[in-house]
DNA sequence: ACTAGTCATTGATTGCAATCAATGCGGCAC
DNA sequence: GTGCCGCATTGATTGCAATCAATGACTAGT
């Protein structure tokens, strides 16, 4: 994996009329109050499949995706991966860490990202209290999230697990403002796999069965059109928060 | 289910030798802080099986046990079920939910908790910090958790699994200033068995298999002596946090 | 003491997803 | 254009955990 790429600042007043502060920490703080994050905030951007921290690396930086994809993964000796998230622009990279990062993250595709020294954030967050109850309150959004996938994890058959990733594929995209169909998979099969626990063969396979239902269109491997969304909705058993 | 029993107050002054304090919310206050806490708790008690809140309830009361063991669960409308965690004395209940519970919490054993209800819980928090870091500190600390499942209902192999449970539980006693060993098991195999996503009979070979391959002895089912620490360690592969 | 009921274990069988293997489909270098 | 490589899909087979079924240990009720 190549190394990280030279940090550059951006030109002041940009989170002004950035994409996604609507959706990112910096909701938390008005017009006026913005300026101080970004007086700390560098800008980055990785490359499909380049490293931003790895597993275990100490926690000097926190990050806001701004653009792209990232996936945070850990692996057992033996290679087996489990993915325990992916990031989506506006999603915040060290909510579940607290002086080490205990996921690896690496980027999807490219992405770009505002990154935060964490001594400067810890600073502003004692100054502004909207701040801190944000990020908790982003903590506990991704807290039921990794709930919600123990029991995707533990107890849906693979089907009802593609359909579940699906959905929450398409309402993070309305969230994050964007169409929620057709619901862009800017990840490999693999990836699915290493999220929903499964091989890629029974991911494909899985593809292929929702498709043959007629619960979903594959234009292309990395497009999934929702045809019939109840009946998806009915197969994942819970609904997505 | 049976309804939840009466609501008490204890004496004034209780907080301060209480067993959990070291470990729960409390510990962020001083001794001469803690009387506020003491002021808007409630005590209550839990018989084994008896249901604390509902999945969707409103949440109007968050709670620090005491003694016993809950288990937090979530099922599918076809009756399958997700134990999400089982929470020990010190543990506090709430720690995900904004304005509802999106667990059902049960007792597993007798068990007695500290209610604070929301509101005043809420306005506590504004007035000491320490108590609204603790609190978001416990929150990633569970969401570290919650991902570490995720790699093991993913990832592992039903032994694995039940290994990882066993050191868990082991470790956590340790935090909780429990003998680490033997491992206490309040819960039923079925609980077990909803936890690490397998059936009650999986859960009973695997401990089986840990028992003659000489990991483990049994003194009976409630109680699992850990015989060898580091090869229980390498099966799960994975550094509980 | 006897029965009924719950819970854990063990055994026999089945079924589904993992594994193994092959093919197809672009994209890219040259 | 050709060949190569990574990725997705599909097919054949295997193996492991779920399912089905029976038994045993223990508790509570009468």
């Amino acid at each position: 994996m190549a190394q990280a790429a030279p940090l550059y600042r951006l030109p002041c007043g940009a989170c002004l009329d950035c994409d996604v502060r609507s959706m990112a920490v910096c909701a938390a703080l008005e017009d006026d109050e913005v300026d101080a994050l970004e007086r700390i905030m560098i800008s980055r951007s990785l490359e499909a499949n380049q490293v931003l921290a790895e597993e275990g690396d100490p926690k000097t930086y926190v990050y806001t995706l701004t653009s792209g994809m990232l996936r945070l993964c850990s692996s057992l000796p033996d290679g087996r991966r489990q993915i325990s998230g992916f990031l989506m622009p506006g999603d915040y990279l060290g909510l579940a860490d607290d002086d080490v990062h205990t996921r690896t993250s690496e980027a999807v595709a490219d992405a770009k990202l505002c990154a935060f020294p964490v001594r400067d954030m810890d600073g502003l967050v004692k100054v502004y209290p909207r701040l801190s109850e944000r990020l908790h309150g982003m903590t506990r959004a991704a807290l039921r999230h990794a709930q919600d996938n123990q029991m995707i994890l533990g107890r849906l058959t693979p089907v009802e697990r593609l359909a579940s990733f699906l959905l929450v594929l398409s309402r993070r995209a309305r969230e994050h403002k964007q169409p929620d169909n057709p619901v862009l998979l800017p990840m490999p099969r693999a990836d699915i796999a290493d999220y929903l626990g499964l091989t890629v063969e029974t991911v494909s396979r899985s593809f292929t069965k929702l498709r043959n239902d007629g619960l979903i269109r594959l234009p292309d491997a990395h497009t999934a059109e929702i045809v019939d969304r109840d009946a998806l909705s009915d197969l994942a058993g819970i609904e997505p928060h």
